[in-house]
DNA sequence: TGGAGTGCGTACGGTAGCGTATGGAAACAA
DNA sequence: TTGTTTCCATACGCTACCGTACGCACTCCA
């Protein structure tokens, strides 16, 4: 039996952040929202002070998220930094990812107009390219030059997310192959 | 003859243009637009049929502009491949060009949700991806190395203006000249 | 000189969305 | 039972926009 029929914070900045990957953020309206959660605004606006205060919790809340999954992504046991670099670049870019990069670029573009959510951008920006600066330095690279990989490897995966080449060539596993290896290898 | 109609449509364009670059599209409004151009929404809608309309002229505009600009940097005498290469990298992450970028940034978030803005983001990565493709073949890389180069060299270079990184480093030039190195050299 | 076209202003109806006010049902407490 | 808290619905005012209708000044020209 599912008791839980009501609404709480947490509910709706997932929701909201389904819509946020799908619509962008001029497509997260409050009445919208609510709608999609099956309520009125009503609700809305009993568990939060405005569509501001929803956007901050869901700074937030990404920001944690994105926390977590680095540190997932990044844990590796010696020897296999390598490895673990090549699956990081494979996860960013897989189609199973969709949603992920999604969200990804809509923040990033909030940031582009917003100073708070700039500032969420930039603590998981420093804290990613901080996490694969370690494998680099790990797997024997000198500070500058893990810390130059490091930068282009996330530049490249978002870069590629923003780019529309699926007809530049009929076997993209080989050239996104032939990246990562340029990328991570010595 | 009559260019003032044309080169009116035009003013809007490039004012609409630059709104999109510093607002988004969703700041993107008819009258907004008009009071920045000085004249009430009236003139809009007689140079243009709707909003739309406006939207499609400065695709095509944006278009034009990026092939002639691509062009015009994609051409070298033999030889200077490479440096022509880094040339080209340096201009996109150029700080005088934050212009450009802006307006690259919104017209791919644009595409995220409209096909018509993706069909033309589609049409200029191609051929800036058929441009560099052939110098790096001219540089003498094979065809799916120069491939994998042309598609690494564009993703860097937008990923990289999508990103915050400017505390990640005390001495971004030096990251910047190993990213270039990496993605140009042999 | 008066008619036609040009470029823009003004006024209006309509919609979407934000935030507030208030009521009400249900659960819980005393 | 009765009061209180929780959670949501309904109704309302307000603003920002979009697109249309129409009018007005100006230019061109036969």
């Amino acid at each position: 039996m599912n008791p839980r029929v009501q609404l709480d914070r947490e509910n709706w900045i997932e929701n909201a952040i389904e819509v946020l990957a799908r619509e962008g953020l001029g497509g997260l309206r409050v009445e919208v929202l609510a709608k999609r959660c099956g309520v009125t605004k009503g609700s809305f606006y009993w568990h939060f002070k405005d569509r501001h205060d929803l956007l901050s919790a869901m700074l937030e809340h990404w920001r944690e998220g994105r926390i977590r999954d680095i540190e997932k992504v990044t844990t590796v046991k010696p020897g296999m930094e390598r490895e673990q670099l090549h699956y990081a670049i494979e996860v960013y870019g897989a189609s199973r990812n969709r949603k992920g990069m999604a969200i990804e670029l809509a923040v990033r573009d909030w940031a582009r107009h917003d100073p708070q959510a700039a500032a969420i951008v930039e603590a998981v920006d420093l804290y990613r390219l901080e996490c694969t600066r370690k494998l680099f330095v790990a797997a024997g690279m000198s500070d500058a030059e893990a810390k130059s990989r490091s930068l282009l490897l996330y530049a490249c995966v978002f870069g590629l997310s923003l780019m529309h080449y699926t007809h530049f060539d009929n076997n993209l596993d080989d050239l996104k192959e032939r990246i990562a290896e340029r990328i991570v290898s010595a």
